[in-house]
DNA sequence: TTTTGAGTTGTTCGA
DNA sequence: GTCGAACAACTCAAA
């Protein structure tokens, strides 16, 4: 009988179209893994929290043989592979900073044991790092990287393998990651519930490109945490595209999504720091105001409501539509002058979704630092975007009960019809505005 | 090597 | 109300 091989999984928590599930599989019996990591504590709890329903629906899919060990990694990946006598260890590829550290680690202490550490695919359509222009140097735009992203294509999905489990209850199993407290409930975050909610959004996609910025409405796929946590891979999404505007936005989007982890991947250092260094120079508020300034933003009590709806929406479910996301961020950068990771580390403690290389990236455009800078003069108008994306004011009375009352567009500005216990404006935006334009002209003037 | 065209997501102002 | 120009300068990618 042949010796086992380890499925460890951390961020593709699906067994259809998992090449790296396939290599093991092709390799014998197999102990499936996960890892409960002391590292990923400070994660957020609507994080941590779809993270334990997806394992749930994992484990369940393997007739509960998921085997989770708590512990470092490096620990625990080695001990069990003695335990168990496995001869290999296959996992997909995780490009993220942390991710590459740990795996390094891990493929260096089992190869003491003369154990490899076998990495297949990845989640994402394309692999980071695999994009490249003809003489091998990474991309720094998108819109050349998405050509040639297309151009390289991608493969069909794979149905699941036949796998020959060898997990719980014959091998020690520690038990799932602790639970954690969220506001709301999550309908399920299984690989079946995420494939009906593709197919039911399929056909919306032909609208795709007009509906997506509708937050009122459900124009988009709400497969972010999904696609985050690798319970759908993008390949089984591009593979049900067709030729047509909608279909074409909405595989951009995937394109992105791989576009971010490509430069992530090439520059780890930029999670957390300007990519583009000339931005270093932009003065940005830290004092005990600007802390409070973010506090009112972060509750959602700006007193401009489409922003406001937009953060309670995020506090309230672990999600926000992305064009509200555009729209907060701008207001946090540009009319409070604060910096950019301080959002980001908020999005990343609230969204169910929150990846880094997408998020970070996503807060670098909005305040003109990454990669396809937005122009400095770029700078949304809070009230014209809600007038503009929720012309009838639906999605900030559904967000913002103080404002219920107030009908239809009027809800934006609310002006006289502003009740007691909703907010004034917190800064004057056409001031704010003239202020984020004099910063960054004046970084501008000084970095020549 | 040099040149050229282009670059996610906007706003305001004045005609 | 609509429409086009202005808002900067720079870097990137490809011819």
């Amino acid at each position: 009988m042949s010796r086992p091989s380890i499925m460890w999984f951390r961020r593709d928590l699906r067994l259809a179209d998992l090449p790296a599930l396939h290599a093991a599989a092709a390799d014998g019996p197999v102990v499936p893994l996960f890892v409960v990591d002391p590292a990923f504590r400070g994660a957020g709890a609507p994080r941590q929290a779809f993270l334990r329903e997806a394992l749930q629906a994992l484990d369940d899919s393997m007739n509960g043989a998921l085997v989770y060990r708590h512990g470092h990694p490096t620990d625990v990946v080695p001990a069990l592979v003695a335990e168990v006598g496995a001869t290999v260890v296959h996992v997909s590829r995780d490009d993220g900073p942390y991710g590459r550290r740990r795996d390094a680690a891990v493929a260096a202490a089992l190869q003491q044991a003369g154990v490899r550490l076998v990495a297949t695919s990845s989640p994402y359509a394309v692999s980071p790092g695999t994009v490249t222009k003809p003489d091998g140097a990474p991309y720094a735009v998108f819109t050349p990287f998405s050509k040639r992203w297309r151009a390289a294509g991608w493969a069909a999905p794979l149905a699941a393998p036949d796998v020959k489990w060898l997990g719980a209850p014959d091998v020690h199993c520690d038990g799932p990651p602790p639970a954690t407290s969220v506001p709301f409930t999550l309908l399920g975050a299984g690989e079946q519930r995420a494939h009906s909610q593709w197919q039911q959004f399929l056909p919306k996609v032909a609208q795709y490109a007009a509906t997506r910025n509708l937050p009122a409405v459900h124009g988009t796929s709400r497969l972010s945490a999904a696609l985050r946590w690798g319970v759908l891979h993008p390949r089984q999404l591009l593979a049900d595209l067709e030729p047509g505007e909608g279909h074409d936005t909405f595989a951009s989007e995937l394109a992105w999504r791989d576009f971010y982890a490509d430069v992530l991947h090439h520059q780890p250092h930029t999670a957390w720091t300007n990519l583009n260094k000339a931005m270093d120079a932009m003065p940005v508020d830290t004092d005990g105001a600007a802390r409070e300034r973010f506090q009112r933003w972060a509750e959602g009590r700006t007193g401009f409501p489409f922003v406001d709806a937009g953060m309670r929406e995020l506090l309230a479910t672990g999600w926000m539509h992305n064009r509200v996301r555009m729209v907060v961020a701008s207001f946090l950068v540009k009319d409070l002058h604060l910096p950019w990771q301080w959002g980001a580390r908020h999005f990343m403690q609230h969204l169910v979704d929150g990846d880094l290389a997408s998020n970070n990236h996503g807060w670098q455009w909005a305040a003109g630092t990454g990669t396809d800078a937005a122009p400095y003069f770029r700078v949304f108008n809070p009230i014209g975007q809600g007038e503009r994306f929720d012309p009838d004011g639906e999605y900030v009375r559904r967000w913002v009960s103080e404002l219920a009352a107030v009908p239809g567009k009027a809800v934006h500005d609310p002006g006289l019809l502003r009740p007691d216990s909703y907010p004034a404006p917190m800064v004057d935006h056409a001031a704010e505005r003239e202020e984020a334009l004099r910063r960054y002209r004046h970084t501008t003037a000084g970095s020549r």
